[in-house]
RNA sequence: GGGGCAGUGGCGGAAAGGCAGACGCAACGGACUUAAAAUCCGUCGGUAGUAAUACCGUGUGGGUUCGACUCCCACCUGCCCUACCA
């Protein structure tokens, strides 16, 4: 380069809003409906609005962004919508620290994450945007409770619900984390209450769920999934107390039937009181207060002694009529299977190592054949293998392949047991006793009891001036007069139903929403949906594998058997990006000072220096710590774009054929793996590629390359490439070197395969694995 | 306990079974400058050597292969998820 102030600096703070300015100004990227042309739908996750952009959204979302530029370049009508997920928790308690309202504070928020939003540059269509709490919007998410409600697939049931006594609220089981069961939003322990719930019939499409046919999605997500779906075959066999009372269970070994020496009931099972003798009731009662206590304190390891006491009931084993002890234990859960276990100590660990506790009998009734014969007396742990059935009565003998089965049919024609399927998956528990949610449209009435919200009558309306502290109350039942109401059925007096939605009902069909956000005879309209679903690509975090991906797929399957959604999965393609870390290496947080403010880095670096940073630093699916010098790297990378682009050379059109043909060669080569790397979502190796032609472009413009055809080929193939990346500053460019806005509508260049070959190549000599020549010789040489 | 992902220079990472460490950061040396910044040129896995070069080197041990960072088996370490799932 010769002298740097012979052509302007490039300045971001006045280019990128020229540009934003007139991309919006023009509409380019509004995505309609065209039959002329391939769609594409890429959505990335919709943020929840918690007050300012961080720089694990723009993490999320530079990437997808550029990759649905690369597609809309290569011919795709691209729909790039954005939302936000704006009911929920947060609006709440910030509500109730600062005294906002959270309607008015989740819209102000949303107000300034649109900004930051734009400041990146994206092709986000705004036309599109939907925002779950607009009254628009959740008209159509109570639509849709109303269908489940008419189709059997949302129930009112009361049950033992997880509740948080910090947050006031019901929680869904997967709201609660870790060994102490505690509060997924501020680490509470949960206590369980009874309530009258609303479920949704999740568990219907169990099997379904487990079924990922046909759909590019990380096995990672898969495997999550499957595992919390989590289905295990068995039997379900039904034990009698003393009394004639039915004790059903589940059990996954039907073989090891003829084992059980006791059962064990979870301390909340309902017939713990009826079983219980009256030597036994104050033991019991005591038993079951320490254990609900357990919820409250740190639960110890899993490995710690099993404790439990004995009911002083008995059973009947129904395959031979022993009689064995009642005990209640919390290692069994009211929450998995029946709340009650049949204890077969010889072949399963827990049952062995609480048998050895309380010096329960242990009988063997496998025999695993390649194994010494196995002593009761002896054993210092389950042997839970299959193997030949013995001390089993009638099906002594039967082989460990036929074990299973023999069994079960055997239960089946004694008419004690069935063939059974259990899955850890539970309904979907949806009422929330929150104010910032979609009402539940629902009236309950005296004389025609849960009544649905006529259609017309949509949507039930959130009253504004409620007071919405929390008071262990749904905060619209303290309302003066919102409940009050007729029966839509009957006419009678009756009350509304003052539980709001999970947000997750929100954000399980708001891709359905930004097809027609405007749309107001149907949640969507149906030519936008036939047009562009499903989902092509959907990106973001692995955190929601088993919740939002769930729900969302179940929330389709069930809407395509009620004719209103089509196909079998809304998302195609699923990919998860990692975590940007603080540079300490740790996750960022506002505490470890380690946060990373985007709207700083964009005043000082710009736009595109950041997208470019953001899909270099890292593997997209990994993230990686932040590094403040490594930014540098980009920074000087447009830089060197800028002046190699625009600064005259010395030298014009005057390079050897050589240095000519080998330019050519490395930008279609570069061409052909920066293609790839898009489609693949290997983003860092783009941004290296493109670093590595420009290497090569400034070597060759010193050598008199610059001004020949080569050249132009190669700043055009450049820009295009960079466009997806650095869309203002390719804009810019394209614009300085003679070109007709804009590149953001050109087609994604056509690689010349033949230039891309090389002409010598290397061999490589090795003997024994080991370097021993290297010879250049013409690529077109025989073997 | 179960499952997943990962392990390559000082750091982020590259290598579609075929020259390990591309590209970038940091560091070091030099040019330019009164100076600094910026920019440019160069060095940059280890050991030995002035050097050309040689040997070693992708967590560990084995295997497949003419050839392994890459594929297979076992193990170690780290991170994440999950957890008494009957």
């Amino acid at each position: 380069m010769t002298d740097p102030t012979s052509i302007p600096m490039y300045r971001h703070e006045v280019v990128e809003p020229k540009w934003q300015k007139q991309w919006e100004a023009d509409g380019l990227y509004h995505a309609d409906i065209d039959h002329k042309k391939p769609k594409f739908y890429a959505l990335t996750m919709l943020p929840y609005p918690s007050g300012d952009l961080h720089i694990g959204h723009w993490y999320a979302m530079t990437p997808s962004d550029a990759r649905a530029r690369f597609m809309r370049m290569q011919g795709y009508n691209v729909l790039f919508p954005m939302g936000f997920d704006a009911f929920g928790l947060p609006a709440e308690n910030a509500a109730i620290k600062r005294g906002i309202h959270p309607k008015k504070w989740t819209y102000r928020n949303i107000d300034n994450m649109r900004q930051q939003l734009k400041s990146m540059g994206s092709m986000i269509d705004w036309r599109r945007e939907a925002i779950s709490a607009d009254l628009s919007y959740y008209k159509w998410t109570q639509w849709f409770f109303i269908k489940f409600f008419e189709n059997d697939l949302a129930y009112q049931k009361e049950a033992p619900v997880d509740f948080c006594p910090h947050c006031n609220t019901t929680l869904a089981r997967e709201q609660v984390h870790g060994e102490d069961r505690h509060c997924e939003r501020c680490g509470t322990p949960v206590i369980k209450k009874n309530l009258k719930q609303w479920f949704f019939r999740t568990t219907k499409y169990a099997d379904e769920l487990l079924d990922f046919n046909g759909m590019d999605w990380p096995d990672q997500v898969k495997t999550l999934q499957t595992n919390w779906i989590n289905r295990s075959e068995g039997a379900s066999v039904v034990f009698k107390t003393e009394d004639g009372d039915a004790i059903e269970v589940f059990t996954t070994r039907p073989d090891t039937l003829w084992g059980a020496t006791f059962m064990v009931l979870a301390p909340e099972h309902s017939l713990v009181e009826k079983v219980t003798s009256p030597s036994q009731a104050q033991v019991v009662t005591e038993y079951q207060a320490q254990a609900k206590r357990m919820d409250d304190i740190q639960r110890e390891s899993t490995d710690r002694e099993k404790t439990g006491v004995f009911t002083g009931g008995y059973a009947i084993n129904p395959v031979n009529d022993e009689k064995i002890p009642i005990w209640i234990a919390d290692y069994v859960l009211m929450s998995y299977g029946t709340g009650a276990i049949m204890a077969v100590p010889a072949h399963d660990q827990r049952d062995f190592e609480f048998a050895r506790q309380f010096d329960l009998p242990i009988i063997v009734v496998i025999q695993p054949p390649d194994e010494d014969q196995i002593n009761a007396d002896e054993m210092e742990a389950a042997v839970p293998a299959s193997g030949v059935m013995v001390n089993s009565g009638l099906m002594t003998g039967t082989p460990g392949e036929e074990a299973f089965d023999r069994t079960i049919d055997f239960l089946e024609e004694k008419g004690v047991g069935k063939r059974a399927v259990n899955y850890r998956l539970r309904d979907w528990l949806i009422s929330r006793q929150r104010y910032w949610g979609a009402p539940i449209p629902i009236v309950h009435c005296p004389k025609c009891g849960p009544v649905a919200v006529p259609e017309e009558e949509l949507p039930v309306q959130l009253p504004e001036d409620v007071e919405w502290l929390p008071t262990g109350e749904s905060p619209l039942k303290l309302h003066p007069t919102w409940r009050f109401t007729v029966c839509p059925k009957c006419g009678g007096k009756a009350e509304r139903e003052t539980d709001t939605m999970d947000t997750f009902m929100c954000s399980s069909w708001y891709h359905l929403r930004y097809l027609s956000p405007d749309y107001d005879q149907y949640p969507f309209d149906p030519a936008e949906y036939d047009y562009w679903m499903p989902v092509d690509t959907y990106t973001g975090g692995i955190e929601h594998a088993t919740m939002h991906l769930i729900y969302t797929r179940f929330f389709h399957k069930a809407c395509r058997d009620l004719g209103i959604t089509k196909g079998d999965e809304p998302m195609l393609q699923l990919r998860n990006q990692g975590m940007v870390l603080g540079e300490d290496n740790e996750k960022m947080s506002k505490s470890r000072g380690n946060v990373i403010s985007p709207d700083d880095l964009i005043a000082e670096y710009g736009a595109d220096t950041v997208r470019a940073y953001l899909m270099f630093f890292a593997r997209w699916e990994l993230g990686a710590p932040w590094n403040s010098s490594g930014i540098e790297g980009s920074v000087r990378w447009l830089r060197k774009v800028w002046y190699t682009f625009l600064e005259p050379a010395v030298k014009v059109d005057s390079a050897d054929k050589s240095v000519l043909q080998s330019l050519r060669r490395k930008v279609h080569q570069t061409l052909q793996s920066v293609t790839r790397d898009f489609e693949t979502f290997n983003f860092n190796t783009i941004v290296s590629g493109l670093m590595e032609l420009l290497n090569q472009m400034t070597a060759a413009k010193s050598a008199g390359a610059f001004g020949s055809d080569a050249w132009r080929e190669a700043e055009n193939i450049y820009l295009h490439m960079m466009a997806p990346i650095c869309p203002h500053i390719a804009e810019e460019l394209w614009e300085r070197t003679g070109h007709a806005y804009s590149i953001h509508k050109q087609a994604w260049p056509v690689v010349d395969v033949a230039a891309t070959k090389e002409e010598e190549i290397t061999l490589i000599v090795q003997v024994n694995g080991k370097l021993r020549d290297r010879l250049t010789v013409p690529v077109n040489i025989s073997e």
